[in-house]
DNA sequence: AAGTGGTCTAGACCACAAC
DNA sequence: TTGTGGTCTAGACCACTTA
């Protein structure tokens, strides 16, 4: 059989179509796609046919659909507006920051501490047995200036401010818990793991995602000099609207005056 | 009007209603769900609108779809199995190796270099004008082992090569190519670009994606001790199956001993 | 053979935007 | 008012898996 190959669907036909007249920009940017009922029309098909074709390329982010208005072109392959320089700063007074130098507004502050236990992937993260107590702090915040959005979470396990001055009161936050961790002793650094998901509906909103972007899904924990983690981050942000950055030198020999 | 909420939508009501028997764990991962048609006779609806919620749920990754087969629940919340370590090696002898050492299979040789026009994007990070030709590297590749898979594509501007003895052939590929501009004279070090997105078809067909898994999509520059750009890398990997992993110190002061 | 998802129709009514 | 997308029906036929 020569025509083995199954013949492509009507919502397949329509939803290529679509792909390659935006990919080749006769459908620039910004502009609305023809309305349903006329691809309808042209398509000889059903306005659900033609409907489904266009919610294919809204989840590989291509479109954005605006009710009652029509759906629009965008392009997920041009570099975001924000670049986010990952890592740790630190001033000759011992304080840290984070290398992005993003001041958050608001929303930071609405969300106390409270007492979680450690769910089996981060416990072994942080080294520790699951479900044993940590601070929990969790902020869905927004930069003062961008329009960045994030949700952050940071987790510090009881059993590591246990005996020491911090266990008074609920740990400060990052990045004044790296500052309050030195003084207790501890030369901090740092390992970071990166991958990207779908984002929930409640995440979605939260951060204003709209249909066929995904997340990215950053996790950070905070080692001292035995390698003992100490604390651990969780980021969420937009995939698409920011990226982050980081920089390197070789690994292995020490590039002479670095 | 207290009603001014918008009742939700029958598909709405039913995705809501899986996903929360997901997370909860009452739909265990691996199992599947009910039958599109015991479902809408369980909602009092038609097979299209329970198809509808179910494609919902597996554009957040919850479920997989298997034809004649059911749809069945996954977690895209687990730590993937592959953590691959970024960052370049190098040894005594001055040789470069990727950081997370894995080693490629066979598909890796398949594409010859060819030449390219730099698009905008690309350019602004190589520091070139738009539409300067390129070495084009582009590889489709599995990793020998694990099912790694990535899409890779790596660019020379010809600027860069161009009176030296990289000239008169095609340039090395990554990372003998690190090797070769070392001996060039460059001191080299790596800025990373890191954001998400959602496959094309072509790339979620070539990377073995199924629906609602989105792509960690990475930018490598690299740079000379004037920071001159050098190469570019452009890597595309699965977003759920694996993680980058990132290492580093504090910034701004040197760590004694480090 | 029975069960499952894939596709498609030809309408209908609704809610909202823009003019 | 007109045009747009949002939702939903009640089927139908197809292709494939499993037993």
């Amino acid at each position: 059989m020569t025509a083995n190959q199954t013949s492509k669907s009507k919502v397949e036909t329509i939803a290529d179509y679509l792909r390659e007249r935006i990919l080749e920009g006769t459908f620039p940017s910004g502009q609305p796609l023809p309305s349903e009922e006329t691809l309808a029309k042209e398509y000889n098909c059903s306005r659900p046919t033609v409907q489904k074709a266009v919610a294919i390329l809204r989840g590989e982010g291509l479109v954005v659909t605006e009710f009652a208005r029509g759906s629009f072109v965008r392009s997920p392959f041009l570099r975001p507006s924000i670049t986010r320089p990952r890592g740790v700063r630190r001033d000759a007074s011992g304080s840290y920051a984070d290398a992005d130098g993003l001041r958050w507004s608001g929303t930071d502050s609405d969300a106390p501490a409270t007492r979680t236990d450690a769910p089996v992937e981060l416990a072994d993260l942080l080294g520790i047995t699951p479900g044993e107590p940590m601070f929990t702090y969790q902020t869905v915040r927004a930069s003062e200036r961008s329009r960045v959005r994030e949700i952050h979470v940071t987790y510090v396990p009881f059993s590591v401010v246990a005996d020491t001055p911090l266990e008074e009161s609920t740990p400060p936050r990052v990045p004044d818990l790296f500052t309050a961790f030195e003084k207790l002793g501890h030369r901090l650094h740092w390992t970071e793991y990166v991958r990207a998901r779908m984002p929930l509906p409640d995440e979605a909103s939260a951060l204003r995602l709209t249909p066929g972007i995904p997340l990215l899904y950053v996790l950070r924990v905070t080692l001292n000099q035995d390698n003992r983690p100490l604390a651990l981050e969780e980021t969420r942000t937009p995939g698409d609207d920011q990226e982050y950055a980081y920089t390197y030198g070789p690994q292995g020999r020490r590039t002479a005056g670095d």
